[in-house]
DNA sequence: ACATAAAAAGGGTGTATGCCCCTTTTCGGC
DNA sequence: GCCGAAAAGGGGCATACACCCTTTTTATGT
């Protein structure tokens, strides 16, 4: 039935798992999981914004970055308030201890893209990325 | 702050959620998501084994596969017995409605296998899987 | 033979992910 | 200026994932 060859999803899901397990274990002093990091780093590169324009900006679903604020609004490191204009959007503030947590995470999280890029070839996951890319919104 | 640089596994996380809409949607007519047609697909190759022996091959955690047997049990595609060397085991079975599963999903994975195949560097995957491997069960 | 260590699984908790449906609010055409 | 379409979010549902702690069962050492 020629079911031995390997899916390339399921090799990508569990590499996947294996590299996030490393970067949230380096992350732990933090008290960050390395998705709530991208959270926290995306509003301090690209300043506050909508919980819309923030799920686009990591390719995720609208409702999941809405429940993926939460823990970080619990702990007080982002502040979610009725948008001005739009009173439909719900714009996400990063918050002075927002910007603290993800200085105190920095050196953890750079330690972590090291010890991943000594392990594979450079460049290897930005060109999978740009390759399969063109999978976004099929 | 140097916060620019791409998150390695912020990128990985993401590539892997587009490819696994991509193999989820195209064996949606079957009814499996990539993750249960994975789980089926072990059992066929290797035959029955315990939940812990089953979590092992995938590199996941025993509650977490112990938890994604429960949907293919309750659609009859595996069955879940009490071992009988050892009795703390519970051994996981594929029926024969299980096998009809991979069957009739066989050829929409091959077709997500091939869309993948076409976008990616042959090999890109299992050289990156092959040099990341070594972070598992750090 | 018995006490203890170790393994297998289950249940609880918390996060991550996506879909669908519903309400609120805005926008566009007329 | 009104009315329907469309967008933003929330809540419900289901899956996926891992950690902890507990219970059951097996293995081990003396």
């Amino acid at each position: 039935m020629l079911v031995d060859d390997p899916c390339a999803c399921a090799a990508l899901r569990r590499v996947t798992r294996a590299v996030t397990a490393a970067y949230d274990a380096a992350l732990a002093p933090s008290g960050l999981r390395v998705t709530q990091f991208s959270v926290l780093r995306t509003l301090a590169r690209l300043g506050p914004m909508s919980v819309t324009r923030l799920a686009a900006e990591a390719a995720l679903d609208r409702s999941t970055m809405g429940r993926n604020l939460d823990p970080l609004e619990r702990r007080g490191l982002v502040r979610i308030e009725v948008g001005e204009a739009d009173q439909r959007e719900r714009f996400a503030h990063l918050t002075d201890a927002g910007t603290g947590a993800i200085e105190a995470a920095m050196p953890h999280w750079r330690a972590a893209q090291h010890r991943v890029a000594a392990l594979a070839l450079p460049g290897a996951i930005g060109t999978l990325t740009d390759q399969l890319g063109a999978l976004q919104g099929t």
